[in-house]
DNA sequence: TTTAATTACGTAAACGTTTTCGGATTAATT
DNA sequence: AATTAATCCGAAAACGTTTACGTAATTAAA
């Protein structure tokens, strides 16, 4: 009773057409009440599932979409896929899940394993690695696609960011205020719109309040976590920053572990502040300011754009700007 | 030349027929090396991809596996699906990930809708909620299914687990080599094997120290995150504990909290070791001392067992059982 | 009463593959 | 030379749906 069950035996059992079955289960206008809950009594009855593949060839229709992120194992993106999950959920949608590793030939490769009809529409958030505009402006003609978080700028394309530069702003001027002067900068996604929004406003900010700008205070993030310790540690004793601005959540661990290493006090001696969903923020110790951007709602809200678009309606906004929030905690401390 | 570009397309401009063309794009033995360079050669022109709908509905293969476990924004898991990921990648592929909530309502729900041929195996870390073995026995039967982690004990299945007996037992006589005489146990997991190993161990742990058992000191885990907050303050408060020995990694949190609150120094007033995942507990303050499961390769593990169920070769073990590490940290400091 | 519209259902083709079976050609064996 | 075997390929039937189109029966409009 659930082997070999398909809309074939049920239109037998109940002596009526294959394409009134069909129509029935899909709710039709064209069937009639009576009908359809003979059809629908039995198919429970007998614990019909429709094939989804032969669905999908016939209809060009997968109940499933795409999910292209650089790791799952960042919270970040596995809150976002948390949010994702659970508007496709809402649709009764299927969500598959790719890693790229910040390798652009593996997502351009998982991209295009995809554009043959095994989903009806992707998410994506871009590797930082390298660009390829080229291939997404073609992408994007052939298939339902919303960026969030870590987009291509000059694409016109659906995309759900958030407010990096005002954040970002935000949390320089409150190291300022905070009384730091020297305010090193530990830059990641530099290729990215987000990655330079961040930066861009923490030299604006810096100008904005006549602090000039230093190159030596800029240190780079490389995927290496061995080598973003060490250069953390370079420059916190050659440089002698008072604070450590980090635009991603990677350099969290190797500067708590430089400045112990180097018996530097945070707050007193270098504040920290950093971009970061961590949980884990409000028990370090000190506990770390941190810019927290709505991972779980923009998941959400990039699914929510996605089904728009596959579902035919309207969008408001091709553009959806999330805020982040500033939690100031203890390695701001004045 | 890219849309509409098909088997059937292929055998026209090559004038042979479609099933040599599939059986060329398949590497049949049938055909020989000429015609297969030929039709490879144009597939790759005119850039061939097969509908995987098709293939799917007359092969029943999909290419795709289902992992279905409680939420992807855990450490835990999180490192799980990116091991399985690298596998699945590796034998070419999907992966589906369906969150459970810790509902096995929606675990259910979940693993139903992919009996109908939507994928080719799962893999699955059941929910901590509720048990239902009856609803497993009758699946492992229907579908090819790897446990990892979260199993069920009764059950004869393909299970991934860790040495939860072993390490938590280590990591109880490590606290009472530390000197600990109270050693409180922050209890998850209650439900499950996983969950009862490390329980049993502790209590064996101490019996076997001579060390009285003291159900005062045993709190379990609640949903609500707040309740685990007062409970531990209220543990701390009235039962003095000199250890807190957590089960799951979502007690870390509260417990740092609660002795931050009640100004209790970790570790000269109490001690606290976790099993966790989470990379920041080297830089906790204390550290944390920790019981790391190889989440990572568990998911690999498991993955790797799912494919040599697919692929019809024999499993030297049905069940396997991977190491965990206890790292020492300040957090149990003498 | 006749015509038109509406309702309810069936026929059959299509979606793009895989696979069984059989046939033709060539090579190897008696 | 006759038989067998090996090699290579094609015809056609599946897989389980959806859907365009046709049609009969009923109802509404003229």
């Amino acid at each position: 009773m659930a082997e070999g069950v398909n809309i074939k035996r049920l239109a037998q059992e109940l002596n009526i057409s294959i394409a009134t079955v069909s129509k029935a289960l899909n709710d039709s206008y064209e069937i009639s009440l009576k009908t359809k809950n003979r059809v629908w009594t039995l198919a429970k009855e007998l614990n019909y599932t429709p094939n989804p593949a032969a669905s999908n060839l016939r209809s060009h229709k997968t109940k499933t979409i795409a999910v292209v992120i650089p790791c799952v194992a960042n919270n970040f993106f596995s809150l976002s896929i948390k949010g994702i999950e659970e508007i496709a959920r809402q649709y009764g949608y299927h969500v598959l899940i790719y890693q790229t590793h910040e390798n652009i030939k593996m997502e351009i490769e998982f991209t295009n394993s995809l554009l043959s009809g095994r989903v009806d529409g992707i998410l994506t958030s871009v590797s930082s690695s390298e660009h390829n505009s080229e291939y997404y402006k073609t992408l994007v003609k052939k298939v339902p696609l919303v960026f969030f978080d870590r987009v291509y700028e000059d694409l016109e394309a659906v995309k759900i960011t958030t407010d990096d530069y005002d954040i970002a702003f935000e949390a320089t001027e409150h190291l300022i205020k905070c009384g730091c002067k020297r305010i090193a900068y530990l830059y990641g996604l530099e290729n990215l719109p987000a990655g330079k929004a961040r930066f861009n406003a923490y030299q604006d900010a810096l100008k904005a309040h006549n602090i000039a700008l230093d190159d030596e205070l800029v240190i780079r993030y490389h995927e290496d976590e061995d080598v973003n310790f060490e250069s953390v540690k370079q420059l916190l004793k050659a440089v002698k920053p008072d604070a450590l601005f980090s635009s991603i959540e990677e350099f969290i661990i190797p500067s708590y572990l430089a400045c112990k290493e180097l018996n530097l006090n945070v707050p007193s001696a270098v504040k920290i502040l950093s971009f970061s969903n961590m949980d884990t923020a409000k028990i370090l110790n000190p506990s770390l300011t941190t810019i927290t951007q709505p991972a779980f709602e923009i998941g959400r809200e990039a699914a929510k754009c996605l089904f728009k678009i596959l579902n035919k309606k309207e969008l408001e906004e091709r553009s959806i700007v999330l805020k982040s929030i500033l939690i100031k905690r203890e390695s701001t401390n004045i």
